[in-house]
Order: structure tokens, then C-alpha cells, then sequence
DNA sequence: ATGGTTATATATCGATCGATACAAAACACG
DNA sequence: CGTGTTTTGTATCGATCGATATATAACCAT
């Protein structure tokens, strides 16, 4: 169903060229973000760009599902599968001091908060994805500590949601200042303190 | 020294001009704000916005300074005021998510998380504004605390450092989920969770 | 091979971008 | 008044924006 027979072969891989134009709206936001850096990133040229994706709108839309639901935020792997909670509260605030200050392609902060929610008003569909994604964070991290408490390792009066809205927030903190260009070493400081406020 | 004795009168409030200027970039974000937008909210023309202002750049500069040290912060003015430490930690969270969800202007979220923070990299010259702005912040909440440490009515054991930044993330969590669109009652919802984590 | 189909590269479209040239208008000072 | 200075409105600049028209190239089916 999925395979095409005809006609000339694609000449690039999409996802990679989607995780290239990603990148790019990342680092310089959607208007900041010409369709000469996005072909030049993507290495593909203007028609072959129009042709698969559609248009700038449409390309930046399967930018925010192939963050929100494919590219899996590193962080939030890590968060689900290391066996220890502690660990894993850790680890989650290391990777996203981590993917949020070193990327290799510059972009520093979190692709949703410094990226996608300044347009949220402006360009139709981007609200709708981004509530989408923000409800299925919270969700995702209040499901492991459920887990936990289902396990006994947490106690049963663990409030999952409230600390999985706080673990978000502390979350927001962190990429704000990475994307204000604050060194990771300070980052990397407030981790223990953020371990305290979730499991304690 | 800074009256001019010469030419023809301005026509128009520098600082009115600004304010105007400010909320489009917060709505629109840098490079979503046209010139046409600018003049437009600030009622002025092409060459009268050049020639107070100089270019593009420095008129975003001015915004954010204008932000940061003038317009003063709703929320944190507010939490400066309010006698009582509790109420002012509450009412801080609640001019938060007032200011962020329902601005005159419909901008909603932070001017600085929102718009300023996208452009951090790429506009030489904000990425130090916002460092400052962030420094700032973080220390006008923890000399409350130090404040109320003094007073008597914190603990000596009261941790101001951890506990500011504490309540800047959360405030960047609220803010961030304004900026999503999520409707205000559910951010109310969320601030005596955040009152007990700051001051529990 | 031939026809059908899809992707590619080149070249360019009208619209809008940020930014100015210019001259008339409005003030202070003589 | 006339002169100098600054702001204003109009009109427009070259550059770049997002998006296409066109023709060629590369595949499959026959």
C-alpha cells in the first residue's frame, strides 16, 4: 500500500531532510527560518521541498509530530526506561541540559518552548499540536511514577500529577536559560536541588 | 541637558511608541513583526520610526529593556509589595497567569520566554539582555526571602537561592502553557500547588 | 523500445521585507 | 520676518521572501 512503482525515485531520505528542517526552525524559529537555510540544510532543492512537505506551514507542522511523537525527546526516553526512579529523575534533567545547551547544530534550548510556542498564535494548527504535546508529557511522566507507586517503590500518597506538572516546569526552566546562553555548568548545579523537589 | 531647543516638535510618546512596539513582538515574535505591523500599533510612520529608534534591532533592544527595567514585571512587583510572604508567593503566581493569558494586546505568555528567548542566538546583543533579565529576576525573589529570613518570618534554614529559581521555573512552566493556548482555570489550578512547593 | 509518472534542476515569479530620499511642515532663535 | 534644525508624510528603493513554471532526467509497466 505504501509503495510507489512509478515514476523516478526520491532522491533523499524525508525523515532526514525533516530532522534537518527541524534543526534549522530550532535554531533560527519559523520566520527566522528562510526556504534557502531549510533547502540548504536539507540539502534538497526548492521544488523537491514543495513537493513532498507542501509548504513552509505544512513542513514545520510534521517538524512539531516528528518531535512530539517520532524523534522522541531524548530526555523522556531515558525518563521511561531506567529502572531506578532516582535515576531516572536525574538522568531526565541531565539530557535536557544536555540536548538543550550542546546540539550539535547550535540550537540551544527546547524546540517547543523556544520555537514552536512563539508562533502558537500566530500559524493555524500549531496550538492544537503543541496542547497536544504539552498533555502528553505531563502524561507520560505522571505514568512512571504511577508505576512506581504500583511497584511500592513510591509511596501511595505520591501525587503523580502534581509532580509530573512540576518536573515540566522545572524542565521549562532549565531550556529557558540554556537558550539565554547560560553556561551548563549552572545548569548542570540546580539538577540535585530539582531531584529533591520531585522525589521528596 | 536633555531638552532640545530646535526643530520641529515630536508628535507622538516615546514611551507609549515602545509599549506598542513591545507587544507586537510579543504577539508576533522579531521576525514575525514587520515594520508595517510596528508603525501600525505605534501610530507613526516609517522615517519617524528610524529616526527615534534607528533600525529594527535596536527598537527590540529597547522593548526588552524597556521590559525588563521600566515596564517593571506585573508579578514581580507584586510579590515585592504584598506585606504578607504567602500572599505575595500567590498573588506572584496569580499576576502570572493573568498577564499571561489575558493581555489586552492578546499576546499571551512571556515577552521574554516567548519572543525574546527565539532570538536569543541569532540577534547579537539580546542573549546578554536576557542573561541580565534572568539574573535579576532570580535575585529580586531570593532578597524577598532574605527579607522575610530577616524578619523572622522565614526559617534561617530557608533556602532563598533554591527556592527563586524554584518559582522562576514554575513560572516559566505557567507561561509556556499560556503561550500553548491552555485555558486560565486550569493555571489557576495549579497555584496553590506551587505556593505549597515554594514555601513548604 | 515506448508511454506514463514522478523527481530533479534552473530560472524566476509577484509580494513583501527592512530601510531611505526627498520635500513640506513645525518649531526656536535671530 | 528669515535661518537653522528636526519631524512628518509620500513615495520608493534593492533585497529577499515564499512559492512555481518549465523542461529534463530517472524510474516502472508494457
Amino acid at each position: 500500500m505504501k509503495e510507489k512503482r512509478t515514476g523516478r525515485p526520491r532522491e533523499f531520505d524525508r525523515d532526514e531532510a525533516l530532522s534537518a528542517a527541524m534543526h534549522v526552525f530550532w535554531k533560527q524559529g519559523y520566520d527566522g527560518a528562510s526556504m534557502k537555510d531549510l533547502t540548504a540544510a536539507m540539502n534538497i532543492s526548492g521544488p523537491s521541498l514543495y513537493g513532498v512537505f507542501g509548504d513552509k506551514r505544512q513542513l514545520f507542522m510534521e517538524a512539531i509530530d516528528f518531535y512530539a511523537n517520532r524523534k522522541a525527546c531524548k530526555p523522556l526516553e531515558v525518563f521511561e526506561t531506567e529502572p531506578d526512579i532516582e535515576t531516572a529523575v536525574r538522568k531526565f534533567f541531565y539530557e535536557v541540559v544536555e540536548y538543550s545547551t550542546m546540539s550539535i547544530s547550535g540550537a540551544k534550548g527546547c524546540f517547543l518552548s523556544s520555537c514552536v510556542a512563539t508562533v502558537s498564535g500566530e500559524l493555524v494548527g500549531v496550538e492544537a499540536l503543541l496542547k497536544r504535546a504539552i498533555f502528553d508529557t505531563d502524561e507520560r511522566l505522571a505514568r512512571r511514577f504511577e508505576l512506581e507507586k504500583a511497584r511500592g517503590v513510591l509511596p501511595d500518597t505520591f501525587p503523580s500529577k502534581i509532580r509530573a506538572r512540576l518536573m515540566f516546569d522545572l524542565r521549562q526552566g532549565l531550556v529557558f536559560r540554556a537558550r539565554a546562553g547560560i553556561e551548563p555548568k549552572y545548569l548542570l548545579a540546580d539538577i540535585e536541588s530539582n531531584v529533591g523537589i520531585i522525589l521528596g
